[in-house]
This record gives C-alpha cells, sequence and structure tokens, in this order.
DNA sequence: ACTTTGTCTGTTATCGCTAACCTCTCCGAT
DNA sequence: ATCGGAGAGGTTAGCGATAACAGACAAAGT
C-alpha cells in the first residue's frame, strides 16, 4: 500500500502481466499477507468478511489463477486421481469415465486420464509418467501388469482399484466382472437355444486380456457340453462394424454349417448382423449372433443383438467410491473386492428358448 | 551411509518405504550429491559413465519415481499440454486426441484432457483448473468461450490453439475447417441433385455452435436458391443412433412430401438411414440422406451414407504440432491459422447428379 | 613448472505455496 | 482487575526438485 511502483500509465485499464501472477502480487493489491491470501482462496481458517471480500475482489481483478503445482507441493496432496485404460476409441471406456466423474464431481478429485493402446510397455511408461505427479489414487483397467507396474503399484502407497475384470489377484482393490463367467454363460445360453455349430470372432486377442478370457469360458462351457468351437477369426485395427461384416462373411463361406456366431464384442457383432440381413440370412431362426457389452448403440440396430451387458458405468462408479472413500478417511481398511453380475441380454438374435 | 535407522529386520528383503522416495535416498544409496543423481535421472550435463551406472542402479532397486511437481516447481516447466473437448463419447473427439497424440509421442509433451459437455460454465472450470497446472499449452475446441475464458486464455502466457471451427475471432492460433462453408456446400451438392423439399434433424443444437454454424450455412445456401427448410427436428441425449431412427420416423410422418434429410452428424444419420432400409424406403431416388463428419463407423452400413469428412484427425495432429513448435522455439510467432477443407462424400444416399 | 582447459561433481538459493506456530485484540466470565 | 479463549491475521520453515555458479582434478599446452 506505502510503496508505489512506477507504472507507466495508460489509456489501457489492464496491465497484462508478462510474469505470472503469485500469491504476492494478490497480497499486495489487497494490502494482506500471503498467508491470508491463501486462506480465502482455499476456505480454509477464519478470516474476517471483509478480508475475504477484498481478497476475492482482488483476486478477481487481476485474474489470479492458483499455482497448484506449488500448492501441491507444499501440502503434499494433489486431488487428482490417475486413471489408466487401454483405449479410448471403443464405446466401453468412455461409460467408465462417466462413472468415474459422476462420482468425483461431489468430491475435490480430478480424474485424470492415461491411454496404454494395450501395450504393457506402453502401460508402464503411462503409470510411472502419472506417479511421477503423485495422484492421490489409481484406476486401472485390467489385473495383468508387468512385475514393474506392480511393483510402482504398490509401491505408491495410494489407493489402487484395478477394474472391469475380476479374475486374477489384484493388486490392492478390484471391481469388475468375471470374463470366463461372461463366457461361460453365454455358451449355455446358446446351447440351452438349440445352436450346435458354433463360431467365434475376436478382436485384438493377443493383448484384450479380458476378450481372451471370455472366449476361454466360452470354450470351456461348450466343452461340458461335449460341443467344440467350429470355427474362429480374429482380426484387429480396422472399423469394427465393417471388420465384423468382413470376418462374418469370411466365415460363413468358409464354414457352411454353421448356426452361432460369437462375437467378442458388440460392434463387430452389429456388423456381422447388418451383414445377416443384407444378405437375408434368417437370424435367429438359421444363425443366431450375440456381441458382448451391451452399448448403447445396440438400440437403434433393426434388430436387437443379444450380448452381455457389462455395467461399465458401475464399475466407474464403484471404483470411483472406493478410492474416494479411502481418501477421505471415510474407508480405512483396502483391499475390497467387488465382483458386478453381467446380465444376459437376449435380444432378438437368440432362438427363444426351446 | 553412516546413520543408521532402527529397521525392524523381518524375512522380506524389500522394505516397502512408508515415505516416499526422493532424490535424497536415491543420493544416499549411491553416495552422490542429489544434483548429480537429478542430472543423471534427467540425461543433462556431464557425469561419468561409472556414477551414472551407479545412480541408476541404485535407482533403480529403490524404485525410485521423480517428483515432477518439485520438478516443475524448481524448473518452471511443466511438460503437459491442456486439451479442452466438449465430449468424449461421440467418435469425434478420440479421433481428435489420436492426431494430438500421434505428434506430441515425439516430444516430451504429454496431452491432458478435460471434459466440458458443452457447457459454457463447465468449459470456465475445467479451464481455470488446468491452468492452475501452469500446462505449456492449451488445445480447446471451439472459438466461443465465455468472457473469463478467454481472458484465462489471453493471460495464460502459452500458445492457445483453438480447433475444430475457423469461423470467428480466434485468441491466438487455429486450426480447424470452416462449418458454414460445409453445411453451404451440402446444400448445394443436395439441390444440384434434385431434391427440394428437405428437412434437417439435429443434436444438442443450443449448445453445439458448430452444428449451428452448420445449419445457417445450410439455411443460408438454400436461400439463395429459393428453398427453405421445409421441416426441422431437434434433440438431445440418448443413443444417437436410436434417436436418428426415433426422429426420422416423426418428420417423415409429419412432412410426408420431404425427399431428403440432413442430419447433424453421422450417428443420428446412421439411424436415419437404418430406419429407412427397414421401411422399405428408397434411397436415394425417393427420399436422400446425409450427415456430417466422416467417422468410420459408416463404412460398415449396409448403404453408405453422404457425409463430409471434418479431418479430426488432422486437425488434431496441426494443433498438436503448432503447440510443439512454439514451445521448442521452432516457431517464434503466434496466431497461426489453417483452414482445412471438409471433402463431401458422397456415399449412396445422394441421388447422382442430374 | 605453471597456467589453461575441460570433465565431473558439489553448494546454494530459489520456485510458489501451505503447515504449524505465534501474536495481538477483544470480550465475557470469574 | 485478571484470565481464558476465540477470532483474525502474521511469521517462519520447509515441500522436492533444478539453475546457476563454484570447486576439484586430470590432461594438455607453453
Amino acid at each position: 500500500m506505502t510503496d508505489k511502483k512506477i507504472i507507466p500509465m495508460t489509456d489501457d485499464i489492464e496491465i497484462p502481466p508478462r510474469r505470472p501472477l503469485t500469491l504476492r502480487d494478490v497480497s499486495e493489491a489487497s494490502g494482506v499477507s500471503e498467508m491470508t491470501v491463501s486462506r480465502v482462496l482455499r476456505n480454509r481458517g477464519d478470516v474476517s468478511l471483509a478480508t475475504r471480500e477484498k481478497v476475492l475482489k482482488a483476486a478477481k481483478t487481476l485474474g489470479y489463477v492458483p499455482n497448484k503445482i506449488a500448492g501441491a507441493l507444499a501440502s503434499s496432496r494433489v486431488n487428482l486421481v490417475a486413471v489408466i485404460i487401454p483405449s479410448m476409441s471403443n464405446m466401453v471406456f468412455p461409460e467408465v469415465m462417466t462413472g468415474i466423474s459422476e462420482v468425483l464431481d461431489d468430491t475435490p478429485l480430478q480424474p485424470v486420464v492415461g491411454v496404454t493402446n494395450y501395450l504393457p510397455e506402453k502401460e508402464e511408461e503411462v503409470l510411472f509418467e502419472m506417479l511421477s505427479w503423485r495422484p492421490s489414487g489409481v484406476i486401472i483397467a485390467g489385473l495383468e501388469h508387468s512385475d514393474a507396474s506392480r511393483a510402482m503399484l504398490k509401491a505408491a502407497g495410494v489407493p489402487v482399484v484395478e477394474i472391469m475384470d475380476v479374475d486374477g489377484e489384484p493388486v490392492d482393490a478390484v471391481v469388475g466382472i468375471s470374463h470366463r463367467r461372461a463366457g461361460r454363460e453365454m455358451a449355455r445360453a446358446i446351447v440351452k437355444s438349440g445352436y450346435r455349430n458354433i463360431g467365434f470372432l475376436g478382436t485384438k486377442m493377443p493383448l484384450d486380456h479380458r476378450a481372451r478370457k471370455r472366449f476361454e469360458g466360452f470354450t470351456e462351457a461348450l466343452a461340458k457340453e461335449g460341443i467344440e468351437v467350429m470355427d474362429q477369426e480374429f482380426y484387429s485395427g480396422g472399423s469394427a462394424l465393417a471388420k465384423g461384416r468382413e470376418m462374418t462373411e469370411t466365415m460363413l463361406q468358409r464354414s457352411e454349417d454353421i448356426d452361432f456366431l460369437y462375437y467378442s464384442n458388440d460392434m463387430i457383432g452389429a456388423g456381422g448382423l447388418l451383414y445377416c440381413l443384407d444378405q437375408g440370412i434368417k437370424v435367429p431362426s438359421d444363425l443366431g449372433l450375440a456381441g458382448f457389452n451391451g452399448v448403447e448403440l445396440l438400440d437403434g440396430l433393426p434388430r436387437k443383438l443379444a450380448t452381455m451387458d457389462s455395467g461399465r458405468k458401475a464399475i466407474g462408479r464403484e471404483a470411483a467410491r472406493i478410492i474416494a472413500g479411502r481418501i477421505d478417511g471415510s474407508i480405512t481398511e483396502g483391499g475390497q473386492r467387488i465382483e458386478l453380475t453381467p446380465k444376459l441380454e437376449p435380444g432378438e438374435t437368440l432362438r427363444r428358448y426351446r
């Protein structure tokens, strides 16, 4: 207040700050200590109404944006939750994110996303990078990680929730469904409907452990009925819908007797369905179809594809709840395990119970 | 090295560190100064091979993860680029992200995503939050921002690239297409194909400025031909594909003479197309259809929907290039403007030139 | 032998903020 | 009058890294 700086007076009202603003600038502008400004800006401790308003006004007119880097370092509190997922471009992870955001929006926490493209090395990199920002929690897809990744997760000293899958050993908490079981249940439903010559069409199979586990559960349950998968086809890359068409065509030509196609996800399943309708193949009487995930896209198809809802939004919500609870102290122990039950949605591409 | 801590000796070999590791721990473990460790870990300055190896080994066995918060504060360098987009769940932004990542992967920079759900207030919040981490650059969708947001962007003192749209005044650089022009061109193509009774079906229209501008350009070009949009229908929320069906049904019932439907995006367009095929409506002879975006999903449809590719990946790449260039100093001035040209893809839902 | 140069490593002072502690005032209870 | 304690705000010391400068030492030049 007393020390005046020589400011070149021009016609401008705003003096664009070359150097980014700090608490000190606000403190000088409002005539109180930096600490008080800090208190006002964080709504901490007792500050008189008058001072509070003075400070807020100064901060606003200056356009002050607090530096969280400094804040985080000083308080060793970071309101970030690392979310590590394999991909953003299929319909599944955006929905998981929605569930996570829904819950975190009511907390001071903020999700930060890292994408691994289903590559373990990339996962390791992304994890390392994210942990170096010292997030307050980690949500990570899948249970399969490199040793180094697991070590980092353990050493991070923050809550970790592995999501999507429960078939395996989690580092800490886990929220998901059993994909093996999902595969088994679908197999049973298919057999129950009277199909016997079954083909499997899959995606990114070496890398997508969840798809792999579904396939394993699927073949296992079929084996119990004395049935073997008649044909299989894998792909990766390209437009899933178009790939679904192509693969379906290929398989139907190769294996004429086939009467059911189980797809590793709804997108290629939808492609297959559209292909069948185009070709005038009678679905579900001559050929049954099923996918996996329960994406809402299916609602717009001419016929509703049989699928199994994987509860993505719920998974996101539960995972976020665990993280939030552990951070705010309302949950004290770790290692929780939430297994959701996928629901079979028979749609219209599975013969009615016979 | 000299001061021994009392550690309860158990059978475990690893002593899980309760307190997160710091440079000091590595420095003590390897017998050199913190500074040297820092140099090794960042590959800066000269360090003898012997020391380097010693340090790296210590860091690895301890499982040290550098604290970027401290690093960023000390160096006032943050390798993050804030990317602010309205939504993650449609197909367009994941593709933009792909373009961005492609370019940033070759740099030390890392994208961090914030989602606004098309809400200006949320955009302001997200922007504030991200700027408080002092990113090295900002990529933000759209040219329409609240005054406060624009002020923050200007004051941030980092390169800003507004993407997707070029119809308006950017804060700094801009990369995108002209949606007004896209609308106009589509209108011309439609009229040229002989359609006259044209309906428009749109999404999230009050909030999605790009869709609005396309609509404006569209009606403007039609007006030049003395044509008025015959009917229009808007929606928000729900499964886009299913909504496309519903809206199409509604409109066709309401306005019997209609012979063309222009959709504000490919997803609802695809829904409309599927509906028409279901109903046995002759596309494109009795009814023409067109969407917008050029999403790859269209490749799998029974008939290829007319659309206009918005070059999302290219937009992401160009934006990232500007940011990267400005940060590494290879680009010195700001304010660049890159207008990409959307390409009409007539597909099979637009009558051939008559 | 003595400076010069370069290589490698250590020391010191921040970066912008917050935790923890401290001071001062004022007011009611005793 | 004295004391306790709440309310309001200030002071000091880091948080964990890095920039910038400052040695130490060995090889090289004169």
